[in-house]
DNA sequence: TTACAAGCTCAAGTCAACTTGAGGTCAAGA
DNA sequence: TCTTGACCTCAAGTTGACTTGAGCTTGTAA
């Protein structure tokens, strides 16, 4: 029988970055779980850090936390393959859109034009910009800054 | 002298798309300016729309309200380069980011493997989300979904 | 002139994902 | 044994960008 190393919750804070309040609030909302006490205090397998990253990859991927509690049973992942695909499809859409802005704000950060409502490929940006999803409500693609 | 046309909040929610709701917030914000009013009715220049077009751009390009009211004058924007320059970058890293995820994803969604977390592929994946903004607050990059 | 749809104000509510605070417990090193 | 710092619980607070609701006003069509 292996089992695996056992680690208190501050072994988990400082090898997964993330502050135990959080921790104890995926805790709470099933995201994780603990695998018994020491007296009060939480005992954590050392899968948890895999469990961890693969919340972090979803989070990056714009997945909310009830998202990927659906998706992460408790002994590992189960994927929706067409959530998947849909998702990736929308990271699609979004990256293609944020790559105009980003060409966008680089031609308004060189562009010598004082006026840039003037100029004709700024125009096209605000036109591209204002056709997007004008009545759905925003939603992170959470990337940290 | 050219009076530009004048329109009332109702014709500005058709126009742009956004709720009455939003237009009073933003000008509370002083994001936007009403021309005046008739009895208590706003009042709004044609070149609103614009205003709100640009708006919108910015929030897509993921400023936050106040950035954009420091960038966008009462007369028009003003536009910090450093920022926009900035800001460009960021969403570069954002798209290199999300491309990543996209490509996992797709991964995640075509390869048959029941163990995902025993995938190269994945795992290089995992890796690679790990490293990111670890202590760092998630920001919207904001495209609706 | 009267009804009423469309405006208005101001305060409070919403949402997600956490964080903070107050007050309590307890394992382990000195 | 004593101290203390790491942990605990539970409730409430935070942030940004809006939305909702209650209660009031008014331009305008009939």
């Amino acid at each position: 029988m292996k089992h695996a190393k056992i680690m208190d919750i501050g072994d988990v804070v400082k090898r997964s970055g993330l502050p135990a309040s959080t921790l104890r609030f995926y805790e709470d909302k099933g995201l994780i779980q603990s695998v018994g006490r020491n007296g009060l205090r939480r005992l954590f397998d050392a899968d948890i850090l895999e469990r961890l990253a693969l919340i972090s990859l979803g989070r990056n991927a714009g997945f909310s936390l009830d998202e990927i509690s659906r998706m992460l049973t408790p002994h590992g992942p189960r994927i929706d393959r067409e959530l998947l695909a849909a998702k990736a499809d929308e990271l699609d859409r979004n990256i293609k859109m944020l790559m105009a802005m980003r060409d966008g704000l680089r031609h308004a950060a060189e562009c010598p034009a004082p006026r840039h409502l003037e100029c004709p490929t700024f125009q096209r940006l605000l036109h591209v910009a204002g056709k997007k999803g004008r009545h759905e409500r925003r939603k992170p693609v959470g990337i940290a800054s």
